[in-house]
RNA sequence: UCCCCGUUAGCUCAAUGGUAGAGCACUCGGCUGUUAACCGAGUUGUUGAUGGUUCGAGUCCAUCACGGGGAGCCA
């Protein structure tokens, strides 16, 4: 690595005395948020301020130089202006697009268009230059499938800044959404062994050696040798263990990694991602979907709130709807319609369906899209399937054909949340699990919260990064996660 | 995993089976308080890989790899 310089334009600093080891005006601290760029470009001019960050891209003139500063605060960069002479040759001859530096100088009013207050410089260090012959990230636009392949760097973009940032405040929301209920904050176990939580193919995780695999007398892999002492894998959802809270603190969520083996290509689906699942106890299916209505409205409210200029951006670069449809989720009702009553919708829709309605399938994509898209253009909670299309621990209807499931379907993207009223007596649940011929052993601590002070209780499961591709616009998934893991992927 | 489409310069893309190009980036020069700056000149290629057809393949065929869209699975 480049050892910095400071340049001081002429002027003794006394920070150029400290020797070799160069440091900036505030003694190389971390940046705090009084002196982020976001904070500089909310400042008054006159004020003496040292900015840091990534350079964005550079404009020469005959007598004037311009930056373009980032630190990741804010979508806006802090124009620096560098009179000619003022910065050596050499120094300025360091600083071009990626590069890392640092300007001191003090806050001017803008003599041009595009900003308000700008930094007129006379002292830059380089931290980092940044070659401008291999460096991949130009002014211009790039694909998404490219900055993918860069995603070491795709950060330092405006896309990818808006998107972290908007993830970030998102989780915030989250957790805020939560804990202003007094729901408890559970960190369901990443290593799971039960292999029953029936949400899809599992990774394993174990220490047996592949190339030399201890078998039993049947020739099958032997667990009981590995570390555990049986068979483990990631998680596919804290669903069960949050049950398990529900029944003590009434009220919990966890938030945190989910992993699938599934070999899924498509541009919604993650071998890794991150899942958010309230669990509530003496809750019914009602109480659920008011809480998912209740919770996705703040959640998006929140982000309108905080990152009104990063949404603009994706509204004016991304999706020129998604302020408008944010908006409107915000302040309108979400529509309600039974399974039975979406069927008769769809029945009755006169279409060429691909996959044939009736009474007893799944919906399919095609359904879903033309409810939410099409019928009511909004968010549309379907409940009460019929039991034979979801899973076993969903609390069967008093009709007896039909469960206490919900599925949240989003324009766009379909379903964004699913949950349900979970079966809290003992006996029928036991018998759902028999009657899907399940391995009841492995179900034994599941079955005894039904045994020891069973409540009725309910909850339901988020994808993060479905909601920040609705909040966003992003098409893809793989552009909402920091470092996306798919089928064959997982190089950063 | 299935179906369709794609892979050519650093990036985005052109190129009837017949000499591989443009814009941007980059380098140099000019100009200007610039805003994805502008103007001029210049550099840049194992056409994804391996076989095959052909006098001749970026182009046609086969297989593989990677990417995109759709489907399934789901969040």
């Amino acid at each position: 690595m480049r050892e910095g310089t400071r340049s001081a334009g002429g002027q003794d600093r006394a920070s150029s005395d400290r020797g070799a080891e160069a440091t900036c005006e505030c003694g190389g601290c971390m940046i705090r948020p009084e002196s982020s760029i976001k904070a500089i470009l909310a400042g008054s001019p006159g004020q003496r301020v040292t900015a840091r960050g990534w350079v964005k891209t550079r404009r020469d003139s005959k007598s004037v130089h311009f930056l373009q500063l980032s630190d990741g605060s804010c979508f806006a960069d802090l124009q620096i202006v560098i009179d000619d002479g003022v910065i050596p040759a050499e120094t300025l001859a360091r600083i071009s697009t990626g590069a890392c530096i640092e300007a001191s100088g003090t806050l001017v009013e803008s003599a041009g268009g595009g900003q308000s207050i700008e930094l007129k410089a006379d002292g830059i260090l380089v931290h980092g230059e940044a070659d401008t012959t291999t460096y991949p990230l130009q002014k211009k636009g790039h694909s998404m499938e490219f900055l993918r392949d860069i995603a070491h760097l795709r950060s330092r973009s405006n896309t990818f800044g808006a998107v972290f940032r908007v993830r970030s405040a998102l989780s915030f929301a989250i957790h805020q959404f939560f804990q202003k209920r007094g729901f408890v904050y559970l960190h369901a176990p990443i290593v799971t062994t039960s292999d029953c939580e029936g949400a899809g193919a599992m990774f394993g995780v174990s220490t047996l050696d592949l190339m030399n695999l201890p078998r039993t007398d049947e020739g099958e892999v032997d667990y009981s040798q590995d570390f555990f002492g049986k068979r483990a894998s990631l998680t596919v959802s804290g669903q069960l263990e949050a049950e398990c809270f529900a029944l003590a603190f009434s009220n919990v969520y966890t938030f945190g990694p989910t992993f699938r083996a599934e070999n899924s290509n498509t541009p919604r689906h993650l071998a890794e991602f991150w899942m958010i699942e309230p669990e509530m106890a003496f809750c019914d299916l009602d109480g659920n979907r008011a809480l998912a209505e209740e919770f996705l409205k703040e959640i998006i409210a929140f982000v309108l709130d905080h990152c009104a200029a990063d949404l603009e951006f994706f509204n004016k670069r991304i999706d020129g709807t998604v302020l408008e449809t944010l908006e409107h989720v915000a302040a309108s009702d979400f529509e309600h319609v039974t399974y039975t009553e979406a069927i008769r919708i769809l029945e009755r829709a006169g279409r060429d369906w691909e996959f044939p309605v009736h009474w007893g399938v799944d919906l399919q994509s095609e359904h879903e899209r033309f409810l939410t898209e099409e019928t009511f253009k909004k968010p549309v909670v379907v409940t009460d399937y019929p039991r034979e299309i979801k899973a076993f621990y969903m609390r069967l209807n008093d009709d007896e054909k039909t469960v206490r499931a919900m599925d949240v379907l989003a324009p766009r993207i379909g379903e964004i949340i699913g949950g349900s009223q979970r079966e809290e007596r003992h006996d029928v649940l036991l018998d759902k699990i028999r009657a899907q011929h399940l391995p009841e052993e492995h179900y034994w601590w599941y079955l005894e919260l039904r045994k020891y002070g069973s409540a009725p209780h309910a909850g339901f499961g988020l994808g993060l990064e479905r909601m920040m591709m609705y909040i966003t616009g992003m098409k893809n998934i793989r552009d909402v996660i920091p470092f996306p893991r798919t089928p064959g992927s997982a190089e950063f």
